[in-house]
DNA sequence: ACTATCCAAATAATCGATTATCTGTCAAGG
DNA sequence: CCTTGACAGATAATCGATTATTTGGATAGT
């Protein structure tokens, strides 16, 4: 379900986030499904921000043996998900005031950096890509009442600004803006069931792509880094409402 | 040895690069023993950028047992200096001009930008970092004859990076830095035993540091971007002359 | 010759059991 | 009382053996 994250970030052959995988979506080891399974429970909420995770428990609740276990939670580490610490096993990361600002400040920074960069090197089946990424989110709704259609469009908007910025030629920033983006869901996951009412989001999206396929640099900077800068200030709200810190 | 990459990048209790350790520096686990001996063995060049790890081989070599040499490898990947390919195994990142040019980009983008939030943050503590650990590295001779003089001035060199940068904070962004530094390490392991003679490296550091606590932000700055843009571009000269690719 | 298919050796992944480490509790000594 | 140390249960780390997958080469069919 994921767009296969790749394991390391060095350059690899399969580049823009398709989701038109070949069948074979399938991840193949235990460790591999148990990755993606962790993955979502995190980022849904359902395993609790700075919780332990005990590994008997996990091993039993999973029904997998320590070996994939390790090696599932061992992914979720380079994704930022999980802690680790000699002999005190593993944690989910901790959210906070702090750190969801740093990840907003970061995404300012670094996808604007990159989506300057698309404009400035992609090419014509990067634009294409952009704007199927587009259509393909603004067709999806929100229900806040039907988890699965929040499911589908968190997918949808992240694969959004991952073909925004695909058209870049750096993997490795492509690598971090994805982790960046991971941490960012996770808050809008747990706090953000619907967009708030003052903004018009599929817009803000229309305008990020419009203005990058016509490759008005400024403008279309400009619009990403408002549109990120908005959703940082509206989860550091709800995070101070609702949030049990 | 090496500073402690502490495993996720969420905010720990351990902030700066302190190399002040209380004794137990030693990694506790046999995993992350070998983290660092791989680690090590990459970045010298000892393992072969692209080659293949043979997880028998490796298991005899470093008379271990499978599941730390997972773990250990697991820690790698984070790191970008070792990818993996579900039921492939694993093998050491390939370098490239691409991937050191997009090193390069990326340090000059993230480290100016983080030595910026240093001064605009940091504190006097920091300062006194900075100072401590310009000075340690100017007193330390690379001698290309005795390797274990390299070796040294790596690890001290990669601490006065860090440092100047560590006032930011910003962990995620730090650990982001770190691991361009790590990549950026290898390169120089493997191409330059010595400083080009054109370049007086530690007038170079001295200049960004002195910069940096006189909160001379643009002078810092541009500095900081200047020393890693020549080091970009002595590399570049290296690998391409020298380079097997 | 060329491709496709099947085998066997090589290699990776997983398991269950064992060993090492930690954590909290309780008793002895100050 | 408070501290210290030792014990036991809980938890993490490691091992050796087993199972699954891949890879390269041989074979058969076109």
């Amino acid at each position: 379900m994921v767009p296969h994250d790749d394991g390391a970030f060095a350059p690899t052959t399969e580049d823009a986030p398709s989701s038109s995988g070949f069948l074979d979506d399938g991840k193949n080891t235990i460790g591999s499904q148990l990755a993606s399974r962790l993955r979502e429970a995190i980022i849904s909420g359902e395993l609790q921000a700075g919780s332990k995770i005990n590994l008997d428990k996990a091993r039993k609740t999973f029904n997998v043996s320590l070996s994939p276990l390790r090696e599932g939670l061992a992914r979720l580490i380079s994704d930022g998900l999980v802690e680790f610490e000699d002999n005190r096993g593993y944690r989910v990361s901790s959210i906070s005031l702090a750190n969801l600002e740093e990840i907003t400040t970061l995404r300012e920074e670094f996808e604007v950096f990159a989506l300057r960069e698309s404009m400035r090197l992609g090419d014509v089946e990067w634009e294409g890509n952009v704007m199927r990424a587009l259509h393909r989110l603004n067709r999806t709704e929100r229900d806040a009442a039907r988890p699965e259609t929040l499911e589908r469009w968190e997918e949808l908007h992240r694969e959004f600004h991952l073909t925004l910025i695909s058209g870049c030629g750096k993997p490795i920033l492509l690598h971090f803006c994805s982790l960046l983006l991971n941490l960012n869901d996770r808050y809008r996951r747990v706090f953000l069931t619907r967009t708030s009412g003052d903004r018009n989001v599929s817009q803000e999206h229309s305008e990020i792509a419009q203005g990058a396929v016509a490759r008005d640099l400024d403008y279309a900077c400009d619009m990403l880094r408002q549109h990120i800068h908005r959703t940082g200030t509206n989860l550091r709200n709800h995070l101070a409402t609702k949030g049990t810190l």
